[in-house]
DNA sequence: TCCTAAATCCCCATTTTCGGGGATGCGATA
DNA sequence: TATCGCATCCCCGAAAATGGGGATTTAGGA
């Protein structure tokens, strides 16, 4: 028997799941939860095989949730779902420790394979996925590894840029020079591969580095 | 007996549902889609009483599909579904001719009011739906009627602008002179209510003009 | 200890945006 | 018909961003 923890902030969702999931007797869900805090939470209390978790939630996405869970019960599996196909994404929800990643878009057959795959400790990810993290790691070998992370100022630069603050404003705002600012946003361009503010916004939001 | 067409373009949350209506014997799915056209396929081919409809769907999404149902098949009536609370969005949906709208975050017991009260042939909004929806009105009235929509030109030059074009090569790009998509962007920075491009982006963003 | 990354600061030339102004033609619609 | 929205075009000056260059300090890891 597979206790399953289905982490989603809709309810819907997770009732839709539930009653697809309550007919496989060999499947039991032993909690719920509607974000990160609250799948560490459940699994300090109660023991718990696989995390059904959306990557997209309020208070702590699943991303950091998996981070979190693969330290504190690295016992716990963790299969990931969400309506992104996208590599980055992908790679990022895999990095942090998930076993698995399956779309929302993907039917009932596909989700059923994927607990059971994770449950003999194999991870599992379905075609569609497979194919789009494959021909990302082809296609953008060089532009992968430059995809760096933000240091903490950057990230706060970034925010003040979008919101539409001048560099000046947003020296005044941080309290410091406005050629730091100025070399901040250089880096934030170079690191974005943005030639000018308004593709560093777009790749920003594409990369889920703001928002 | 309602007859019910669930359109959504996420197998996983078709199939969750179906399991999760299917043990109410006033109700019954006749049918599924997984994006605009096929819900007016489907409803040129069979009766239905509600479609329960995801909003954002690909090929055609939910919005247009209402506003082309409510022509063609104003019996139908069409129940929106979403992740998103936000006035704007809401607006649009109901705008179009649906007849209630309903979270993705609350509970079975909050679909099937909806439902009845939709077979009934009143509109149902969820409490959370129906506050936001106040709030808008009470807050945002002048900010409101300067939301107007963009024209088709000017959402082609937003476009070009967020994927990091310059004035210049947008000109050339459309064939236009550079004037003139200047002009673009300067009513795109007064209809989106932003002092900058990096705030254009963000608000277009924000107000899913983009992506 | 040495090295590196991050954060801070500075200068300068070129390009682009921003925010005013104004103008024409066209098609819809009131 | 007359107005209105849309798309097109034009000019200009002030402000901001862009893209080079260079620099110091501090904190942390190897």
């Amino acid at each position: 028997m597979t206790r399953l923890l289905l982490a989603d902030d809709h309810q819907l969702f997770v009732d839709g799941l539930k009653s697809l999931l309550v007919d496989e007797d060999d499947l039991c869900v032993v909690g719920e939860a509607s974000n990160g805090h609250e799948v560490l939470e459940f699994c300090d209390r109660e023991p718990v095989d696989i995390v059904i978790m959306d990557i997209n939630m309020p208070v702590m996405d699943g991303i950091q949730a998996s981070r979190e869970l693969s330290k504190k019960h690295p016992s716990v599996k963790v299969l990931g779902l969400s309506m992104y196909n996208d590599r980055d994404f992908i790679s990022d929800v895999l990095k942090a420790g998930a076993l698995g990643y399956v779309l929302k878009n993907t039917g009932k057959e596909s989700l059923l394979k994927a607990i059971a795959t994770l449950r003999s400790g194999e991870s599992y990810l379905s075609d569609e996925v497979s194919k789009t993290l494959l021909s990302g790691f082809i296609r953008h070998m060089p532009y992968e590894q430059a995809a760096e992370k933000l240091s903490d100022r950057e990230s706060e630069v970034l925010e003040c840029i979008a919101s539409g603050l001048t560099t000046h404003e947003i020296a005044d705002k941080l309290f410091i020079s406005k050629n730091t600012v100025e070399t901040h946003r250089k880096n934030l361009l170079y690191k974005l591969r943005a030639r000018n503010t308004a593709e560093l916004i777009t790749n920003a939001y594409k990369q889920r580095l703001i928002q």
